[in-house]
RNA sequence: GGGCGCUUAGCUCAGCUGGUUAGAGCGCAGCCUUCACACGGCUGAGGUCGGGGGUUCGAGUCCCUUAGCGCCCA
């Protein structure tokens, strides 16, 4: 047996070294021809590509693959790929920004367009076409994946990089687009003409999942309406004056006493004179200002549940750009008892801005003596996209929807099923079904996305036909409906009266990321491998997204699999900043990964992240990162250690003797074994926080402790009072290379350079692709060491007698602080030694008393039984 | 306003189904250097577990209440 330890290890190379290694045997590539493994596939995040990964992906990325390399050591074939999720806004906010550029669709394809770095970065974005603004995208995403898949390998994630895919990529809009046409076959989606919550900024819908609250200071009006039938007052509040003109009826709460009498006639709205009903609905609110409220077209979502559920007219005064639409007082939506007033009313406020109306219309109001109190300000909550920077309006338009409402109860169902770590995490999954009020909206009014799979009929008017949408061909996916024609038309036939038009819309990027089960497992493409894989094993992902990415990825799997898409899903938490505070990229805190993992190296970068539980919020902590470095640096040490002194030359063998595990090395075997289960259950359990702290607190007990009281055993000297047998020192020896095997073994997971590295002195194979040890590992380990240490078939024997390898460094730790307080070194000798216990704790001191003498430096040492002593006496004399 | 989580040594955190003197690392103090490790080792001093009440033979660990912090949803 030839070891091949370096003279003196060190860290410095060695991630270059294994990373290639791993590249070049393909480590971690998923085999898709073993039948006989029991498979473990990953549903893992694809990274929104928009420039940099920060600590946070480091933080749960690592644990997923701490669970990966588990389960691949444990025995199955690991299912790991990396995906990019390039598709969407984000993506698109970062090019325009980075090249200069804005999409304008009206503009036409230019071949010769290459987009590059400005270089004048104050220079106004040029315009480009649709097809440019795509390309553009998809230049930056290609660079940007580099640096991403560079840093993945730097922190030694043991993804398959053979299987690695995009949301934009050809497969991911087949299946989306395959995916889109199939709902609509089940009937599970749908096009409407609906209020919709709209980015006038973005000039997009949103759905609710994007929606973000934030309470911001408003004005609150007090308006005077006028009763028609009693010409009285009635004094409503609102924070939207400029929807005045949008009035379609006021509601109370049916149990308001102060408005029975008048529920079901009519009130006249100030300044516009429109005739509008009152009307009684539950969602008013008695206690708020005065008990009834006016319903608009649209001011927010509850004006929209009014309006569907009391039937009221509409009356849109808010344009999708934000701005107020001109307004006829004589046509029949606004008719106005007096058009002529109204009209003048309304005048100054055609084409402003929302914000700029409500203060005209405020000022008009005061002027005309129609505040029934003075304006004041209040605190409430207005919805914003939650990438956007104004408030949302709701404008009606075509969209597409996916039928949601009809699932919650299945999918509430299925949330049970789910096997949640933490578990407190499917709380908010329910919480968010729970509070589900609208399918879902696909469409999104953007450019850098996966099309709308559709074309619409133009009728010879040129009107548009959306009651018989036209979709392509399954086969013939994916397809641009702005490239591609539809059968049975020609391209000349585009946009004209008697032809056809493509869905100017995208899919939202949710869309396409609530399938990367079947776009990562090869749905509808290799239906063979897509029964192996699907549904998965793991998703893990962080808990802000629950409402979204898991959510939506259960509603399609239940749509199109009618079960859930995987078993199991592991909640991260938040990365905090060294200070505990949220990272985020306007606190300009944002902690960049790279630089970390070159001073520290991946080991204690991985060490760092390991340590935080699953769904817990964990602080960028460099102490921790350090305690890792010494942890990886500890490994190489005292492994390196342990096998020089496996090495020695043995003592003459006795014939026939058969090899019996010594009683101390036996305890330590056994404590190991103990080691085993507990880190194989927590691991089992996702929990591989716990798994470290006991893999760890062993190895270090096992340097301080046991290597210090074997160590001059296992050499085999034959200083002091007697040479060491045959037996002992073999036993010395094979403990420790096995446990040094196993610890490596249980270690390979979270500090894989470092194990791998260790491994490579006396294995021929990758640690990351051995066996996983078990209970029973250490009977064929120690058999397998004492064979290749003596060359000779010795049989190796367990010992019964097993020491408890606490009261040996019990005694251990009692010298070494007699001696700290002596102020002397560790090597210098005691000279009286007496151990005073009950008769069982002596007999065991016994057995490792040679041991015992060796490692304190003891001349003279005795044991004496004391009866009912509850504690080990020591009486030491240096 | 509703829900969830957190509050344990100076700091960052473990303490699973209640049970011997509450743990770790960092920091701090002291000691130890040819022979695995100074990118180190050893030893030590620090908490009564946010506050209050309760259940129990026994609670950091269960229940109630209260305060503060954080997140999610209105």
């Amino acid at each position: 047996m030839t070891f091949l330890v370096p003279e003196k290890p060190t860290l410095e190379g060695i991630e270059a070294k294994w990373s290639k290694k791993w590249e070049e045997n393909r480590t971690y590539t998923f085999n898709s021809s073993d039948e006989l493994r029991p498979i473990y596939s990953i549903d893992t995040p694809p990274p929104t590509v928009s420039g940099s990964l920060h600590a946070g992906h480091v933080l749960s990325y690592t644990h997923t693959d701490i669970i990966a390399r588990y389960k691949r050591m444990a025995g199955f074939n690991v299912f790991y790929p990396m995906g990019w999720d390039d598709n969407g806004l984000p993506t698109e906010r970062r090019v325009q920004n980075y090249f200069g550029i804005t999409c304008d669709p009206s503009i036409a394809y230019d071949p010769a367009f290459t987009p590059r770095q400005p270089t004048d970065p104050k220079a106004r974005y040029q315009a480009i076409s649709r097809a440019n603004f795509v390309e553009s995208c998809q230049v930056l995403t290609l660079e940007d994946e580099l640096a991403f898949e560079r840093l993945w390998r730097a922190l030694g994630l043991s993804v398959d990089w053979t299987r690695t895919y995009t949301t934009i990529g050809e497969n991911a809009r087949r299946i989306s687009q395959l995916s889109f046409l199939r709902l609509f076959k089940q009937g599970k989606l749908y096009l409407a003409e609906s209020p919709t919550l709209w980015d006038v900024d973005f000039q997009s819908a949103v759905s609710q999942a994007e929606l973000e609250d934030k309470d911001e200071e408003g004005t609150f009006y007090s308006v005077r309406f006028t009763h028609k039938q009693t010409s009285e007052p009635i004094e409503i509040q609102t924070t939207r004056p400029e929807l005045l003109a949008s009035c379609v009826a006021l509601v109370a709460n049916p149990n308001d006493l102060r408005y029975q009498a008048i529920f079901n006639s009519t009130a006249i709205t100030p300044l516009f004179n429109i005739e509008v009903p009152i009307l009684a609905h539950p969602l008013a609110e008695m206690e708020k200002g005065s008990g009834i409220a006016m319903v608009c077209t649209f001011g927010d979502l509850t004006d929209v549940t009014w309006w569907k559920e009391l039937s009221l007219e509409l009356r849109p005064t808010i344009g999708r750009n934000g701005r107020m639409l001109p307004v006829d007082f004589e046509s029949e939506r606004f008719q106005s008892n007096d058009p002529v007033e109204a009209q003048s009313n309304y005048e100054a406020v055609t084409g402003k801005t929302t914000r700029q109306a409500r203060l005209l219309i405020g000022e008009l109001l005061e002027s005309k003596g129609l505040f029934s109190a003075a304006p004041r300000k209040i605190q409430h909550s207005v919805k914003y996209y939650e990438k956007g920077d104004k408030p949302l309006e709701v404008v009606t338009s075509w969209q597409w929807y996916i039928k949601t409402m009809e699932y919650r109860e299945r999918l509430i169902e299925l949330g049970n099923q789910l096997h949640w770590n933490p578990t407190h995490m499917k709380v908010r999954y329910e919480n968010w079904i729970n509070g589900l009020t609208s399918d879902w909206n696909i469409s999104r009014q953007r450019y850098f996305g996966i099309p709308i799979p559709v074309w619409y009929r133009i009728d010879e008017a040129g009107n548009i036909d959306r009651t018989a949408p036209i979709f392509p061909d399954e086969e013939h996916l994916p397809i641009d409906p702005f490239q591609d024609t539809p059968s049975g038309f020609n391209n000349d036939q585009r946009d004209q009266p008697g032809g056809f038009m493509g869905d100017p819309d995208v899919m939202d990027t949710w869309a396409t990321s609530s399938l990367t089960p079947q776009i990562a497992c090869g749905w509808e493409s290799d239906g063979k491998l897509f029964s192996r894989l699907f549904p998965m094993d793991l998703r893990p992902q962080a808990h802000d997204i629950i409402r979204t990415w898991l959510f939506y990825t259960v509603l399609r799997s239940e749509i199109s699999e009618g079960v859930l898409p995987w078993k199991n899903t592991v909640i991260s938490g938040f990365v905090l900043d060294p200070d505990r505070k949220k990272m985020s990229k306007s606190k300009g805190n944002v902690v960049t990964p790279m630089p970390l993992l070159e001073l520290h190296g991946a080991d204690a970068i991985r060490y760092w992240a390991a340590n935080g539980r699953p769904g817990v919020d964990t602080a960028i902590d460099e102490n921790t990162m350090k305690m890792g470095r010494r942890l990886a640096i500890k490994i190489l040490n005292a492994s390196k250690f342990a096998i020089s002194i496996a090495t020695g030359p043995l003592p003459p063998k006795i014939a026939g003797d058969d090899l019996v595990i010594c009683a101390l090395d036996q305890g330590l075997l056994d404590h190991l074994t103990v080691v085993i289960n507990q880190a194989t259950k927590a691991l089992d359990q996702y929990d591989y926080a716990r798994a470290l702290e006991n893999i760890e607190s062993f190895f270090w007990s096992f340097c301080d402790n046991y290597i210090e009281l074997v160590k001059l055993r296992g050499y085999g000297t034959d200083e002091g009072d007697r040479a060491f047998s045959y037996r002992e020192v073999l036993s010395a020896r094979v403990t420790l290379l096995s446990a040094i095997e196993v610890i490596m073994s249980m270690l390979a997971p979270y500090l894989p350079y470092a194990t791998e590295e260790v491994w490579s002195w006396f294995q021929p194979e990758s640690v990351h692709n051995a066996p996983w040890p078990n209970s029973t590992a250490i009977q064929d380990l120690t058999s397998s060491w004492s064979k290749k240490l003596s060359d000779s078939a010795t049989e190796v024997k367990q010992n019964d007698q097993s020491l408890d390898l606490g009261i040996v460094y019990q005694i251990l730790s009692r010298v070494r602080r007699v001696k700290t307080e002596a102020k002397v070194s560790m090597k210098a000798p005691v000279s009286e030694l007496i151990i005073k216990a009950d008769s069982a704790t002596v007999a065991q001191v016994e057995l490792a008393r040679d041991d015992l003498i060796r490692a304190t430096q003891t001349i003279s040492f005795k044991t004496t039984e004391v009866l009912d002593l509850e504690q080990l006496e020591l009486d030491i004399t240096l």
